[in-house]
DNA sequence: TTTTGTATTGAATAATCATTCAATTTTTAT
DNA sequence: ATAAAAATTGAATGATTATTCAATACAAAA
């Protein structure tokens, strides 16, 4: 019966595209759903409908529910991944204005929304249970305290600031964000992303005393 | 058959004692099921096992799966709260080495390990879909913040301090908290109790730089 | 058009689980 | 000791849900 079903591109390589659109419209339903009622609350089902597949279809797509989650997780950590590579691939750019980007970008309102956050602390409180969900998390952390910690000494140096290793600046400036992500969740009105943004902002005004971009 | 039961005190006002006893029996069997299995995982009757009672009576002894998980969440907040409260509360003691023993505290073993983080974090994944749990949650984050913040306005006060106001050292303190929570649960290796607390210790030396003790 | 292969459906299956409750054991009062 | 009350059991129930798969719709090839 009625199918709303995407043109297709000519042919032989048989599509990639319309793969690809059944694909993504289930991890972006998964990641809704998720979002929506929880994780202990989604269900294939749930999912399905979301998507508008059916619901044997879901399971068949991606094998399992389990698969299903894991290529969820795993789209979420590259779409948080690209927004701040993208960042810290910037030519041109003092380092001081770079980290301020990092900083706008983690807390911009794309990456620090109640849903996204919602879903991150789902996959979180699964991690001890889940080795895969665990190694999605790790992979992503540490290329990502990696860049920072070069991005910190850099500015170290410009700043002849001795006090603090790059690491530790790294380490605190990391769990703050997810400190204050989940902040966010817990008590929106109270943590609005300007609030947040400007207390890291402040934080890093207290280490680089000299420098008042971050004021 | 063989039941291991407690001795009864006298009568009258029955019990509040062996009544407590199965209560307890059965909050801390879910606490410690959960930390081994992860909410998602943790049924009734697997709490019942390990509570050695039937699975019939966890569920009537709470009237629901619901309220016994509500119950452990108080419990877990009550707990962390006694730790807190007993430092606030100590006579004659200098602001600066109150704030040292609350820091300390946060990251006690008896606090900070992999098995309360992952019951605390499994609940915060739900808290955006359970009016109950984030009751909870929020109502323990107040009053810590509140105490924490007249703290650190005695320390300003002494310290002289004036680039940070008490509000915003005791935020940037709370979520670095709960973030490194996070990581020693991710990575404890890397992030041991006393790596997290030097971390923390060293972001108020950074604010607080003529006082040593934070060293 | 007809045939063939692929994508998708949706109903059936089997497993899991919270909840119920009649039956049993244990405790208390007489 | 006996009866009444309370606590506790564990098997049955019904709801939910991931997964399977035979049937169908659709697209491409002949």
């Amino acid at each position: 019966m009625m199918k709303a079903l995407v043109n297709k591109k000519s042919s032989e390589q048989a599509s990639e595209t319309e793969i690809s659109v059944n694909h993504q419209k289930l991890i972006d339903a998964t990641i809704e759903t998720i979002a929506k009622r929880g994780l202990a609350d989604t269900t294939i089902a749930h999912v399905a409908k979301r998507a508008k597949v059916s619901q044997g279809y879901a399971n068949f797509r991606f094998n399992s529910k389990d698969n299903l989650l894991i290529s969820s997780l795993q789209y979420l950590s590259d779409e948080y991944k690209k927004s701040w590579q993208k960042i810290f691939e910037e030519k041109n750019i003092d380092p001081i204005d770079r980290i301020i980007r990092i900083i706008q970008n983690d807390f911009s309102s794309k990456i620090a929304n109640r849903n996204k956050i919602s879903v991150w602390i789902a996959f979180y409180s699964e991690v001890k249970f889940r080795p895969s969900y665990l190694a999605i998390c790790q992979r992503q952390d540490e290329i990502y305290s990696q860049q920072m910690e070069k991005l910190v000494s850099e500015i170290n140096n410009i700043a002849n600031q001795k006090e603090f290793t790059p690491k530790e600046i790294s380490e605190t400036y990391h769990s703050m964000v997810d400190g204050l992500w989940q902040r966010i969740l817990f008590d929106p009105k109270i943590y609005t992303n300007e609030f947040c943004k400007n207390l890291v902002l402040k934080y890093f005004k207290s280490i680089y005393v000299n420098e008042d971009r971050f004021a």
